[in-house]
DNA sequence: GCCGTTTTCGGCCCGACTGTTTTCAGTCG
């Protein structure tokens, strides 16, 4: 059973036993373990297998032997017990907002309400209002919030939240009793998805900020307004809160709110052990909670905490408690890539398959932004759904394409177009030959019809990657975010043989998928996997996919030097032809 | 249920907001 499924069931547990009533404490050490065992940078059978589970901190004995069992078994029968002792529609009523287990199971106690579906009827019929600790209010929230679940999904891509919160940052901005405004949380840590939109604003005048933003175009609902704080629902779905706090307190709230709450309990550890005291309002000479002003150790900025408490800067893309600590430590942390230093994207269509635009307008629009070259790799022949090319269509657009650069170098310009080729990955190999593939200036190989078979996928794209005249694995686990799980696949395999081959993974920036993930890509890089950041463009806006496919790979720790297409265009010419690469690489044997 | 270079027992991050209370519980982040 893999680590994904067992941190699944970890999780699902601590839930079950929070809706039981049991001590939060050890509801909680469940959802640690799910963690611990998500995180876990090594095969999972192999920790198991060497009895070193208990060794992971987050990990005890009774955990440890419950993980065992789910990895020789495929079950656990504490889980499958609980589960068959609570009704199935609890859990549901979790993921309604205001509902928690407290509330839910007194319904159940009371109502024996055990669905959604009841739990609306009873709001309705004033059933829920009547109960000691509910009222009108109560119940009437609970159908809003059963309501808005239904209307809006909870969880959004972050280009969805950036298209929405970045006009309302610099509308913040703009207003005069603004001092500093930022965007917090999962958005500004960059992660994929988001559940909300965290703002945060220093202001003298909270209050008027406060109706300022409630009071914006977008809004749809209020849905809480105190003196500090709101929070509301925006068009299309997205809940965003905003905070106002003084711009003493604004460093200090900017980097509790930023988050994620692992990160910050240890920063919190990290100023109790210095008998300080770290919260949203300032850190403090002071073992005891307090908001003291005369107490404060003052921080102009979050480099100046991290500073007081022996660290230097963190990035906000890092801060996951996915190992930042122990780097920071060692002082080795990355030096983030910045988006910046992207000259061009390796991976994109044309009007010749299922792009938008033609390869004129392509070579206009990339030339204009300043990029230095753009790839055209549009689908192979077995794609025909998206119009893939047959060899001599192929030969035609290289033509096209030998045309355009033409004219760029006739009048000086530094912008070129290279021509490839995204072959598909067939069951049976490669959808061209080998002749064809190297004649391309690129060669993206993707894996466009998965079979269900983890092992079969694997072989494929490790096939892939293994071809002499492969340059780039595309898209490697083909998921689409909110859409659909990737296909099943060894990722770690597949990182091998590509480290082993000397193939560049992609970091697809398409927002619906960026992939491969950014949890891989610490494991890529420590085996030496170069990554290209491509844009997968099917019209040209979709270069503006390179600023979000950079904050992935920040997330994934990698600095310019791991990324392929920080590269200019002479340095990327000599990279690509790959079967030199393989002249390289038996050079330095030699050589060694 | 986990954890410990002051601890193998007694902690475990903590404050804002809401609604139902009139001093607090539950939820959320």
């Amino acid at each position: 059973m893999d680590k994904g499924k067992i941190a699944e069931i970890l999780l699902e547990t601590g839930r079950l036993l929070e809706l039981k009533g049991e001590n939060p404490f050890k509801t909680r050490a469940y959802a640690n373990a799910a963690r611990a065992v998500e995180n876990l940078n090594e095969p999972l059978e192999k920790v198991v297998a060497e009895g070193r589970l208990a060794d992971i901190k987050g990990i005890g004995e009774s955990i440890a032997k419950k993980i065992s069992e789910l990895e020789a078994t495929g079950k656990l029968a504490y889980f499958e017990h609980l589960k068959a002792s609570i009704p199935s529609g609890l859990a549901a009523m979790l993921e309604i907002p205001g509902m928690g287990p407290k509330k839910i199971r007194t319904l159940h106690e009371k109502l024996g309400i055990d669905t959604v579906e009841k739990l609306e009827a009873a709001c309705k019929s004033g059933e829920v209002a009547a109960v000691a600790g509910f009222g009108k209010k109560t119940a009437q929230n609970i159908r809003a919030g059963i309501e808005r679940r239904r209307t809006y999904a909870s969880r959004h891509l972050i280009s969805d939240g950036l298209r929405v919160s970045e006009p309302m940052l610099e509308r913040l901005r703009q207003h005069p009793d603004v001092i500093r405004c930022s965007a917090a949380g999962s958005l500004r840590r960059h992660r994929e998805i988001i559940g909300d939109i965290d703002l945060l604003a220093s202001s003298k005048k909270p209050g008027t900020v406060i109706e300022f933003f409630v009071s914006q175009p977008g809004v749809v609902t209020v849905t809480a307004k105190g003196g500090t704080k709101a929070s509301v629902i925006l068009e299309g779905g997205i809940q965003s809160d905003l905070r106002v706090v003084s711009d003493r307190e604004y460093p200090f709230a900017l980097m509790y709110f930023t988050g994620n709450k692992e990160h910050n309990i240890v920063m919190r550890q990290r100023a109790i052990a210095r008998g300080l005291r770290l919260n949203e309002y300032g850190l403090f000479k002071s073992k005891e909670e307090t908001r003291d002003p005369k107490r404060l150790v003052p921080c102009d900025s979050e480099e100046e905490i991290f500073q007081k408490l022996d660290l230097p800067f963190i990035e906000p893309e890092l801060r996951e408690d996915m190992g930042e600590f122990a780097a920071a430590e060692k002082d080795a942390l990355p030096r983030l890539i910045e988006w910046t230093r992207l000259r061009g994207s390796l991976h994109n269509h044309s009007t010749w398959s299922d792009g938008h635009d033609r390869l004129e307008e392509i070579a206009a629009f990339m030339e204009q932004l300043g990029l230095q070259y753009w790839a055209i790799t549009d689908h192979s022949k077995s794609s025909f759904q998206a119009n893939g090319l047959d060899a001599d269509r192929l030969r035609e657009q290289a033509v096209e394409i030998g045309k355009i650069n033409h004219e760029l170098a006739e009048r000086s310009s530094q912008f070129r177009l290279l021509g490839g080729i995204e072959v598909d990955i067939l069951k049976s190999g490669l959808d061209f030959s080998d002749e064809i593939l190297s004649k391309l200036d690129v060669v993206v190989a993707s894996l466009h019809q998965p079979s269900n078979n983890e092992e079969e996928n694997t072989r494929r794209l490790i096939r892939a990657a293994q071809n002499k005249y492969v340059h780039i694995l595309g898209h490697a686990t083909g998921r689409l975010l909110l859409e659909r799980e990737p296909y099943p696949v060894n990722v770690r395999a597949v990182i091998d043989a590509c480290a082993e081959a000397g193939t560049w993974m992609e970091l697809n920036c398409s927002p619906r998928r960026f992939d491969l993930d950014w949890r891989h890509w610490p494991y890529a890089k420590s085996k030496g996997v170069r990554c290209v950041i491509n844009c997968d463009a099917h019209r040209n806006e979709h270069a503006g996919f390179l600023r979000l496919g950079a904050g992935m790979a920040r997330k994934g720790w990698l600095e310019a030097a791991d990324v392929v297409n920080t590269m200019d265009l002479a340095a990327l010419r000599k990279a690509l032809k790959k079967a030199a690469k393989g002249t390289e690489r038996q050079q330095e044997v030699g050589n060694g």
